[in-house]
DNA sequence: CGGTTGATGGTACGACCGTACCATCAACGT
DNA sequence: ACGTTGATGGTACGGTCGTACCATCAACCG
């Protein structure tokens, strides 16, 4: 047996140098040879360790979904003893949590609209079991509004409650694209971004 | 004198093919080479009339903004004689006419979104005189919103019904783009948007 | 102690891309 | 008529990128 190594860190290591270039540089300058450069192995090594460009990309992709995820459940794992946190904090908090207010979540807000730019007429760059997280999100907003508002009834109601939830949270999910968007292109300070949240959910509590 | 031939008409044929060439393809693929077979002219034809890529990507990026922008007046410019229509149906034309819900307007929307993503890491794509648009986006919207509430106190006033104003329309040009990503990405259907925008103008109008 | 084998480096090859250069055609003023 | 000149075609060149191929090193088992 020759000498092992730790292929998960050397792909993260790889992968993680990867997600720099691209949020520097775009998704077209992460060739094999500057994502080398930059992690510091020989481009022979990144071929070993991803097959092709291809796997690369996709792993890439993977890592950085994964690392932002990541982020949600930081904020929400202790305090279980205590009681639940109301429903506005936590739908703040989560839309908070998506907005590329430091750098870190910049880098991963640019790396991210580049893969879904490039999603649109590539459609191979997106890990397949990704497809339905969207989905998820959409639920647990909606959630978490019908907490709020009292009403228990989830499952298919045509023009319920549970249907206003259901719209109020893809108007959520969809404001908070929106507003990393703007934010990302300039149009929009953090400041503003936030106040907008504070307004969107205002609208949202207050009437019932 | 050789022969004359229509300059702008030339680059409109040209610019039109490499918008063709992003919306199926990426931004990655729009080559001279692909560009000029799609317009069906040599690729020393394209390099005559941009100059180089640079220029060609910058026309283009131009082209279709303003193919974009002059669907928006389309709705609204017969009429004149009658009474202004009502905020409500204004701003819900105004988000409408947004949405990419037939092939032209997708078309448009992942070209944009492409040359929205190059210009996060690269920002010589986006032609200089339209840095300052959305802005005027959240003008107009804003003065609907007043005009919708009665309130006529536009210039700055600080937390009064104009700022309020100015936050929703953040938020409506912010949910705006997030259901046009949305739809795009395939995470949200056309009848669905829809609703999601009735159920925001609801929010809006409603608690005065 | 030697050989099997995972890990790594270097390099060459084919393809494509952007661009510069040279050539040709056609129309209109003189 | 004819030459000036805008419009167009073809092509070659340097660079880069993805990938395949060959070689070397090192560790551990037998």
């Amino acid at each position: 047996m020759p000498r092992r190594v730790d292929h998960e860190e050397r792909r993260r290591q790889i992968t993680d140098a990867c997600r720099r270039v691209v949020a520097r540089d775009g998704l077209e300058a992460a060739t094999f040879q500057a994502v080398a450069a930059e992690s510091g192995v020989s481009v022979r090594l990144v071929q070993y360790y991803f097959g092709n460009k291809h796997g690369l990309l996709v792993a890439t992709h993977r890592a950085v979904i994964e690392g932002s995820a990541a982020r949600f459940g930081g904020g929400t794992s202790p305090g279980e003893s205590a009681e639940p946190p109301p429903p506005r904090a936590v739908l703040r908090a989560l839309l908070v949590a998506q907005l590329p207010l430091d750098d870190a979540r910049r880098a991963d807000a640019v790396v991210l609209a580049a893969f879904h730019a490039a999603a649109l007429t590539n459609e191979a760059v997106t890990p397949q079991e990704l497809r339905g997280a969207p989905r998820a999100l959409v639920d647990l907003v909606a959630a978490q509004l019908l907490r709020e508002r009292g009403d228990g009834a989830l499952p298919g109601d045509r023009s319920g409650p549970g249907d206003r939830a259901r719209l109020d949270a893809e108007l959520v999910l969809a404001s908070a694209a929106g507003l990393t968007q703007g934010i990302l292109a300039g149009h929009v300070s953090g400041e503003t971004a936030l106040a907008v949240v504070d307004r969107l959910l205002d609208h949202l509590v207050d009437p019932a």
